[in-house]
DNA sequence: TGCCTGGTGTTTGCATACAAAGGCAGCGTT
DNA sequence: AACGCTGCCTTTGTATGCAAACACCAGGCA
């Protein structure tokens, strides 16, 4: 149960926070201290601080004495969210443009050269991953750790309201070709036009969702 | 001791990190539990829930087995968060400067003629005060709680490290003429000179908080 | 009939006791 | 004399029990 050096306050939030980013913990879910508890044949009190670091990291709501639920943002707080994210997104690329040393624009070269073959196989799941990937590789480009902390925050407090995006046929193809853009803007140390090509690409990925949240 | 409505834990985390932002709790301060625990009359338990939310949200670092100690960041580490603080406000700006509308824009106007009187009153404390409504006033002008809370919480975890700024002879003045240009940007809607009026206005105070550090 | 009030039940908040993991010091060995 | 090991001690991590707060329901009063 409790692998490895892991505290199990620790384990059980990685645990949850990664049901809550999968979806398993759709949003609004009510997290009951002793059912948690008994589920994962603990106390209370690891499930406790889980629960209070979740609630910290903005996972997870709580308010005193009236427990804790999988964070449910108002469609407000959820289009400034995706406007942070365009935001950050877009300054990491724009310094990565800028800063991204020799190894890792190959490296960037070789994730989206990946991305491209998975695209075309059309395995949502599997281009999930490589995307993820890219990404990450852009935030290290930034050279900047505490940005890309929070860009990657961000993007994983969005993670539970964009699941089913990449179901969506053409939408792996198009990402690709947005990536494309960036790619190359990065590649030719074009700052603005690294911020901008991945500024379009998080506000069609924030379209494609929202034409997906208005059909559920 | 407990007053009001608020939890011990929660009391706790206000005043730790209000001790760790004033300077009260230098950055590498050991945090035991036991003893702090003590301090505040208090058991273990509100206290560990106290420090875990403070290690999530920054200000202070604990490590599996080996306690908690106020978050000492790399020389590196808190570059990259000056960096990030610059770019963020100037962000905030640049919306402000967009989107505040006019009874904001006539507050951010008087806070910014109040900085003006206590500048001149050479009142380092006082200005210090003023100075935070006035960030705050941008940050809301924003019209994004999101980007507003990271911006904040990123001042917070600089803050630390900035003490003794205001201290330093002409510094309020200077201050209070870039600040100028961030509200005249702002005022005529220029987004762009908004943002780069603060964005130079954030670097200024990081190059001030170096000649500082430098000489302790 | 509708609203307020009081009681009860369930859930969270806190305290205390115990377990376990690291760090350190002292001793022995090389 | 220096290095490594072992055992103790300090500190953190977890469990459990009790107290307190909120929510719900029932009963009475307007």
């Amino acid at each position: 149960m409790n692998v490895g050096k892991l505290t199990r306050a620790e384990d059980l939030r990685r645990q949850l926070a990664d049901d809550i980013v999968r979806g398993t913990l759709p949003p609004g879910s009510a997290l009951d201290e002793t059912e948690i508890a008994q589920r994962f044949k603990v106390s209370r009190t690891p499930v406790r601080e889980a629960l209070r670091q979740l609630a910290a990291s903005g996972l997870v709501e709580s308010r005193a004495h009236r427990g804790a639920v999988v964070a449910q943002p108002s469609a407000q707080r959820l289009a400034g969210m995706f406007e942070a994210m365009a935001e950050l997104e877009a300054l990491c690329a724009g310094f990565a443009a800028e800063r991204m040393p020799p190894i890792e624009r190959q490296a960037l070269q070789a994730t989206h050269e990946e991305a491209r073959l998975v695209s075309q196989a059309g395995d949502p799941d599997r281009f999930h991953e490589v995307n993820e990937r890219f990404h990450n590789a852009i935030y290290a480009g930034a050279q900047n750790d505490y940005i890309a902390e929070m860009t990657l925050a961000t993007r994983v407090r969005v993670q539970p309201f964009r699941r089913a995006q990449f179901r969506n046929l053409g939408r792996l193809a198009k990402s690709h070709a947005e990536h494309d853009r960036i790619v190359l803007a990065i590649l030719r140390g074009d700052r603005n036009g690294a911020a901008a090509a991945m500024r379009a690409h998080i506000d069609l990925a924030r379209d494609e969702y929202e034409l997906y949240a208005v059909s559920v």
